[in-house]
DNA sequence: AAAGTGGATATATCTAGGCAAAAGGGAAGG
DNA sequence: CCTTCCCTTTTGCCTAGATATATCCACTTT
């Protein structure tokens, strides 16, 4: 009769996936289930804990736990190293630097970084590309306040991103995606018409209340994002 | 001395930031974290697997914990309900039905949605406005062989996906996100210069391994999609 | 040298019980 | 009728102890 914290889950799971439970219904209480399968609470607890982390039931004290409204709330992204994503569509991986510079921080960009006027920043721009063809488009600023290592990193044989993967933790990453027309510069990289659209992110950084650096990654003509679950 | 497993959660983590544990290193045993904590054994067991849950660790039976060396991290995006997101924002939420049919289904869906060609699917296309002005134009196609119950629901007041919603008890769902010109349809309806840079979401929804319902979600210009962790 | 075996060990999971905290729901008072 | 306060329910979290399982490593066998 006992039954172990993954069965109970599927078991739930299944449940619930074939309207037994429909979305929004209340589900029995951790006890009343506890004792209906023949195991502990804490095995219930954790089963149940695991849907809600999932995404497929809500929990609130007192108010139990039911079954969401919306079959899908949250999906979840790998952000993989540009290097692995590449290589996992099995095309070789080429990367090359573009500029490299130390410059005042532009206006736009002291409110997303959080520093203030007149600071310097680091700039540096390079290419992703898959067999040969251009893939992600890196247009980087580090604050070199924050992290003056930068200043003497060499990132012409090895990318910003996995240097500072290597260099620094972080604590806090906001990311944005959003469509975004090619300008002229980012037409000629990507090898694709000045207007095109193309898919672009956004990621910054901080550590300790800290803003490290901020990346625009712009993609190919034509890329998707994917994820299924 | 006793903490609970958020704060040893915290605690582990600032340590491994701090460079403490380096990157690939092992980490003590639970028994002894425990035991330096103050703490039961579970406590501990709690804390680690949430690390590992969250890609900052990884475990292995006799093996140990180790700090992760490329800590690939997953991002995690809420997607609300259309109406949700535009209340959210205070603004006023509008829908509207462009059209609704019964057409044989088109070569590009065949593969999507998994049925064959010949096939009569239902396709509905319709708006949802934020305080009047376009927010995301709805281009939806249902198996109605999977669920005849579509063809006598009325999509004039309430949108297909909340009535999928209600409807549909639970699934497996394929998203993926993209960037796409403007057409002529598309820029009339969103208002927009044909050939805009436009942010496209789509997503296949599956029930025991039956397609049920593909749906192209086109988002007005400039929308972004951010997540913060 | 290569392959198989078994013990030691670290994590994975479960049990049973208890206290804490949040919050729904109703009672009491204005 | 409405607001405020309290009681009870339900999940959250912890302890302490035990079993299960995977797997590294050393040792033995072929």
């Amino acid at each position: 009769m006992a039954i172990g914290y993954k069965e109970l889950k599927a078991d739930i799971l299944q449940r619930i996936v074939q309207g037994y439970w429909p979305p929004g219904s209340l589900l029995p209480g951790e006890v009343e289930l506890a004792e209906q399968h023949g195991c502990a609470r804490a095995t219930v607890n954790r089963a149940m804990r695991e849907l809600a982390d999932d995404g497929i039931v809500e929990r609130r004290r007192k108010a139990g736990t039911r079954v969401r409204m919306a079959p899908m709330r949250q999906a979840r992204f790998d952000i993989p190293i540009i290097r692995k994503e590449v290589e996992a569509i099995g095309a070789t991986y080429r990367y090359a630097l573009l500029s490299r510079d130390e410059v005042n921080v532009p206006d736009w960009l002291c409110g997303r970084l959080g520093v203030s006027r007149g600071e310097s920043v680091l700039h540096v721009e390079c290419m992703h590309y898959a067999d040969h063809t251009p893939y992600q488009h890196e247009d980087r600023w580090i604050d070199i306040s924050v992290l003056p290592a930068a200043r003497t990193a060499d990132f012409s044989a090895v990318g910003p991103n996995e240097w500072l993967v290597a260099a620094v933790p972080f604590s806090t990453v906001e990311m944005s995606f959003r469509s975004t027309a090619a300008d002229r510069v980012l037409a000629a990289h990507l090898d694709c018409a000045e207007g095109a659209p193309l898919f672009q992110a956004e990621r910054s950084t901080w550590w300790e209340e800290q803003a490290i650096t901020f990346v625009r990654l712009t993609y190919r003509e034509g890329y998707r994002m994917t994820t299924r679950y």
